[in-house]
DNA sequence: GCAGAGCGGAACGATCCGTTCCACTGTTAG
DNA sequence: CTAACAGTGGAACGGATCGTTCCGCTCTGC
């Protein structure tokens, strides 16, 4: 065998064990903080700079990394999503989901700090089309404001991404109740006044891509 | 007269008007950016570093001064806003009023930055009685939700104020719809689920004030 | 055993930023 | 008219931060 019978205890079990420790130390350093110092990745996952510096040619291959796990995940989120066959469900569904695993920060608040590859632009793109099936389900439900667009789910994400308490449980509590209150504000109401101001725009929130911040 | 006649063109009319072209370009600098460089004030005013540090001992002085201004435009805002006689109508207006001078911005995100005074606490503790006063009365009104604390505003602040893109009248507007949206979900509406989770509670967003951030 | 993969962390160099300092200029009091 | 000076621009300084490199050590896999 080329595979000893205990693997988990040698040298290359650990640096394999240590490959999720330090993305897993990763995410949650760079949500707090997008531009945290790379040291306080290596603390937080408890190993020395050198164990990332083997990994990633540099921190914005790291970033890099990250932000395109994060896209991922936001697809598969939302490709589950799209599984559930209430409309309104899916919808809400899909926004509590990416609110919970905090992708917005990972994608969004990451932009500008390094540049993107062009698969993530496919990705991008895909999760755009994705997005635009839920909401356009939505509508078709009924229950979505006929004046929303699917932009708006940018500043719905926002929003959410914004509430930060130092506990993070209490963080994605928090979050969910400011989802709720935003979700109802976006469901169909009697005789509500129309949304004000021109909707938000395809691309306008793409700044943070361009150069720095 | 120990003023000349033509007061604007002196030296002393510069310098008086510095002070007010000093203030303005730290507020749309600090507010851009709360942890931009001093330099850059004193290159959007227009000025030298020196004019900077005539008026004020440090950057700690100036973003306390600035601070405290945002703080006092709250209490106005309020103020006003406890003038109108509809009790929801205050309510809606007060918050439209906040998210519009970006009070928000200069208040809470520059937290940590410096020290506070003693006037400063006198004041914040007045700003969260008019606003209880304000939630208080929207409650009386029957239309706002009866699940909503006082708390609950700066969820809604946080929301507006994360909405940026980078012109700045755009900006308004982004952050009314977003206000329209959120205040559509305070609302009461027939059948609708109560809020999830404990709601935010005294001092849980206070955590920025005490230390760095 | 031994070659080397993997690692910890000190050290380095590049920025960046707050603050100080000094030379200069126009004003104003006498 | 002129001496003093308030007001200013901006270079220079010192400290802090951070990305990256490098070196010596350990422990594994053969």
């Amino acid at each position: 065998m080329s595979t000893s019978p205990k693997p988990l205890a040698g040298r290359r079990a650990q640096a394999a064990r240590n490959d999720e420790v330090i993305l897993e130390a990763a995410r949650a350093v760079f949500l707090d903080d997008p531009k945290a110092p790379i040291a306080a990745v290596a603390d937080r996952a408890g190993v020395g700079i050198s164990a990332l510096y083997r990994r990633y040619a540099g921190k914005e291959a790291l970033l890099r990394q990250l932000c395109h796990d994060g896209l991922r995940r936001y697809l598969a989120v939302a490709e589950e999503a799209l599984a559930e066959p209430d409309n309104w469900a899916a919808f809400a569904g899909f926004l509590a989901g990416v609110v919970d695993a905090d992708v917005h920060s990972l994608t969004v608040h990451l932009a500008g700090t390094f540049t993107p590859t062009e698969e993530m632009g496919r990705d991008a793109l895909r999760a755009g089309e994705l997005a635009t099936a839920l909401v356009d389900r939505a509508h078709a439900s009924g229950r979505l404001r006929a004046d929303v667009v699917v932009q708006d789910l940018g500043l719905v994400l926002e929003a959410c991404a914004a509430v930060r308490v130092p506990d993070s449980e209490r963080t994605r509590q928090l979050r969910r109740r400011q989802l709720a209150v935003l979700l109802g504000g976006l469901s169909t109401a009697p005789d509500s006044d129309p949304l004000p101001g021109p909707p938000p725009a395809a691309g306008e929130f793409d700044w943070r891509w361009r150069l720095r911040e």
